[in-house]
DNA sequence: CCGTATCCCTCACGATACTG
DNA sequence: CAGTATCGTGAGGGATACGG
């Protein structure tokens, strides 16, 4: 695995792309637990109810790659890990919150 | 099932809820199709690359149980159907336009 | 604490022949 | 033209024991 920004026969959207990216179960939920700030591997585990260790890292790992999010580790006893959102994760804020918003107002 | 309580990051579920109306493979890009007014099913079929069949219309029906495509049907032969957007789908229009622009700057 | 390593399984999606 | 019916696949996701 690694690139695969191969276009067959037919070309995929960037809209697809985009879910790609931020279109996992998961992967808004987390991000709009990181607006008010960096959190911790285990603040996020209770910050994203039901979600489990396995998600949570590999969704993570997934927007790390996608310079999404940035992992910093301190060489602490025990380990500590926190997480913050880029300047490309943080400008996703207004879109979600749109989101959200158009949500409560239709869907809950 | 039932949380009603807003704590800060408790919202997350509606987040998942949305994923659950416009989170499907292909969803966003039959709106997005849909952004410059009415389109026939055969149109959305050629709007929409590699869409199959089975999924656009898998996709309508369920847009159109969550109110946010309407579908009219003229009883002419061949058959015409008619898809538009309701005022609450054309209300996705600027966020779904962020996020594509966003993925463009980004993504693609 | 912060993950990795497994196992398992559902279901979302794909392809396509067929029909009113 | 606008769907329906059917079969098949694998990737996405859940649970949890284990390791540094």
């Amino acid at each position: 695995m690694g690139d695969k920004k191969n276009k067959k026969s037919g070309e995929r959207c960037a809209l697809q792309e985009i879910l790609g990216v931020i279109g996992g179960k998961w992967s808004m939920s987390i991000i709009y637990a990181l607006f008010d700030g960096k959190k911790r591997f285990s603040e996020l585990e209770r910050l994203v109810p039901n979600i489990n260790t396995r998600m949570l890292v590999k969704e993570l790992k997934n927007m790390e790659a996608n310079g999404i999010v940035v992992r910093k580790v301190f060489a602490t006893v025990p380990p500590t890990v926190e997480y913050t959102l880029t300047t490309k994760g943080k400008k996703l804020e207004p879109i979600i919150n749109e989101l959200y918003k158009w949500g409560v107002e239709y869907v809950g």
